[in-house]
DNA sequence: ATCCCTGCAAAGGCTTTGCATGCCA
DNA sequence: TGGCATGCAAAGCCTTTGCAGGGAT
């Protein structure tokens, strides 16, 4: 559903903005490629533990702060919590998610067509608007059952 | 800028849905009153203590939830912090926010021109939507400077 | 060889819980 | 009077920080 860059690639643009490449970085990159699914810190430490990667709490918080900043994943906000975090798509434009509030799968969509309402609203409430959010919510064909 | 219920009416609410009216209650459903901006649970907490409310802490965050659930409070979620509150405006109609992010002043619409869009979503996705959050994010008149 | 990065453990925020007491209905 | 509500303190989560040792460049 998404179209992430890779292990290999994301790497990469670490490399390129000066960071080296440690073995627990590529742990972590690596880990949260196996997913188009939204995940907390939490669920990737655990994964890390699980497969004996050795990789430390502070490292996975390190890492995933560092990958939010490069643009390589996003914070996701949800009702029931808002500390998960989402591998985002090649594209680096402003976009948002359809998540399933099930099973947490997620689409990215581009098109969100509220620029004429924020016209609206800056003109009418004189705010300089400078961002906006927006997520939906739903069940996925597959948990929709 | 919202057009709230007032105390009286927030506390009438309680009272018809079966709790109590204490005077813990009625010190933070009137501090909540005196503002229209967002605010955190401890800057309510702070502001209790600084008039001598005597209200703890434990029940700050009881009564917040309790009024986040009657549909008095909305949680609101920020780039920089995921734990604020707001006062509703009276009607419970669904609902977005514009928040300053210098003041925290907040101006509510109602109108958000998502829906052909969620049409679409919904479409392609076989997605059932069944929520979505608008956020808008900006600086109000007077920060704007 | 440098100094960035790491794991560990401890500290730090914020929120919730347990419990004896108080107070509304 | 009964039982919900309260304050306090302690416990719980989650996240960040300090630090000495290790590894990438």
């Amino acid at each position: 559903m998404i179209d992430a860059l890779g292990t290999e690639r994301t790497l990469q643009i670490l490399q390129d903005a000066g960071y080296r490449l440690t073995s627990p970085r590529r742990a972590v990159v690596d880990a949260i490629q196996q997913t188009d699914r939204s995940f907390t810190a939490d669920d990737l430490l655990q994964r890390l533990t699980d497969d004996a990667s050795g990789v430390g709490r502070a490292t996975v918080f390190r890492t995933l702060d560092l990958l939010v900043q490069r643009g390589v994943l996003d914070r996701l906000h949800q009702p029931d919590g808002c500390h998960s975090y989402l591998l985002c798509g090649v594209s680096d434009r402003h976009h948002h998610h359809l998540i399933c509030s099930d099973c947490g799968a997620v689409v990215e969509f581009e098109d969100c067509s509220v620029e004429p309402l924020l016209d609206e609203l800056s003109r009418r409430t004189n705010f300089r608007i400078n961002g906006h959010w927006l997520e939906v919510f739903g069940q996925c064909a597959v948990c929709r059952v």
